[in-house]
DNA sequence: CAGTGGTCTAGACCACTGA
DNA sequence: CAGTGGTCTAGACCACTGA
């Protein structure tokens, strides 16, 4: 047990008395606050320690800071959350559970306009396409259809993706990505639902996202879940 | 216009460097990265400066740091995301669109055991609650059933909320704060569908999210939203 | 022109790790 | 004990803003 108290940095001190103003009201949104130079002289530090206070404060969205003009309490108004997504294989497993794909489709189609575009192909170009459900326990929890760049991935129609999941090998073939998603409720498709083995009215949660590489689109997936079986949760951390 | 290339911070070309190498997959993820005196032997820069750009990059999530020990690249199966929820009376507002609300209760019960073990609550006390439809154009958009703990925000009963919304109110009455939220797909109840004029099977994208402030809970709420008229969106930038 | 924030440096002391 | 990262300092130069 580290009951020793670590004593507290003084770029953290600085960095929490500004939050514990801002939690208190002691700034409204858009209001000035105190410059470097003034609590540099309250707090008897160096202007790199409280400059890098104010600096986490304002990644974190509560300050805004205006160069020649100054600091201000931020409006809190737009709210960015922190939602976790693991791989599905990997959180089936941290929960104890097991997980078993079932592989529907796995080949090379041509692409239809709007998936060309998406995606960054020629017209016509060919697409690889996976078709995957994945249970939990025995209980399909995931469909997903997906659609992969052939550049970003050639060798994606040899994986076998009763093994590892798309998104972990995807992972290891375009490390650094950033995605694009939507998330909403909707009905499954006859056939998802049927490979869900749910029925046609059953409120299914419906993420479809859109990953890009380096500026190369690699992937296009829907991902459907019945809503009875899967939530997503998230914190929101302002 | 300002074409006028700016020059690149130091601190920026060691962190635009790094990711560079992370991106073409130099460093598998759990691998040793250079050392911090190594980048100031590279790239001739003080060390807080290449120690910034490796703070900023494990703040991200793209590396991890040990003291005594070094620097890795990260395990990326963890992948966190960013939400972006706004005031829906400002998000209307932003599109364009006309907002109101019509307020099917705001008054003052008795607290279930639940919820007020949720609201940190003696059990029995008084809860206050509130039901209010939100229209975007005339559309019924959201159906919001909240409950407030009187303690946070006393005046909560008398405030006019076809003039603000309470999520609006409640970020003014308590200034910072924390929330945990999930979202499912999910039927509406017989109310809810009612009151947004939707059938019964249609798929609501459901939000439930308890909301806290300096320890404090303030308010436990559950949004619905019928599935064909909202989606959430969001990205990924790891 | 005074005040603001953005950044960098060269040096320092420290805690921690593993050989 | 050598090497690692965590932090701080005192000073500097700069870009930018608004009076």
């Amino acid at each position: 047990m580290d009951t020793a108290a670590r004593p507290v940095a003084p770029y953290s001190r600085v960095k929490e008395h500004l939050k514990a103003g801002l939690a208190a009201g002691r700034w409204r949104p858009g209001e000035l606050m105190p410059s470097e130079a003034e609590l540099v002289a309250q707090f008897g530090v160096s202007r790199m320690t409280v400059h890098r206070a104010l600096r986490e404060l304002a990644s974190e969205g509560l300050v805004e800071r205006v160069q020649g003009v100054g600091t201000f309490a931020a409006q809190l108004h737009r709210i960015s959350s922190t939602l976790t997504i693991r791989d599905l294989q990997e959180e089936i497993a941290a929960r104890g559970h097991r997980h078993h794909a079932e592989v529907h489709l796995q080949r090379r189609e041509p692409a239809g306009t709007g998936l060309a575009a998406s995606l960054g192909l020629a017209a016509g170009g060919a697409v690889f396409h996976t078709l995957i459900v994945h249970h939990e326990n025995g209980v399909p929890l995931q469909c997903e259809d997906r659609y992969v760049n052939p550049a970003a991935a050639p060798d994606y129609l040899g994986v076998d993706f009763s093994r590892t999941t798309p998104t972990s090998y995807l992972l290891e073939v375009a490390p650094l990505w950033e995605a694009q998603y939507t998330i909403e409720a909707d009905r499954a498709t006859a056939q998802e639902a049927k490979l869900l083995g749910i029925g046609r009215d059953e409120p299914c949660l419906v993420i479809v996202r859109r990953t890009v590489s380096r500026g190369v689109p690699i992937t296009l997936a829907r991902l459907v879940h019945p809503g009875s079986r899967y939530r997503l949760a998230g914190r929101f951390n302002p």
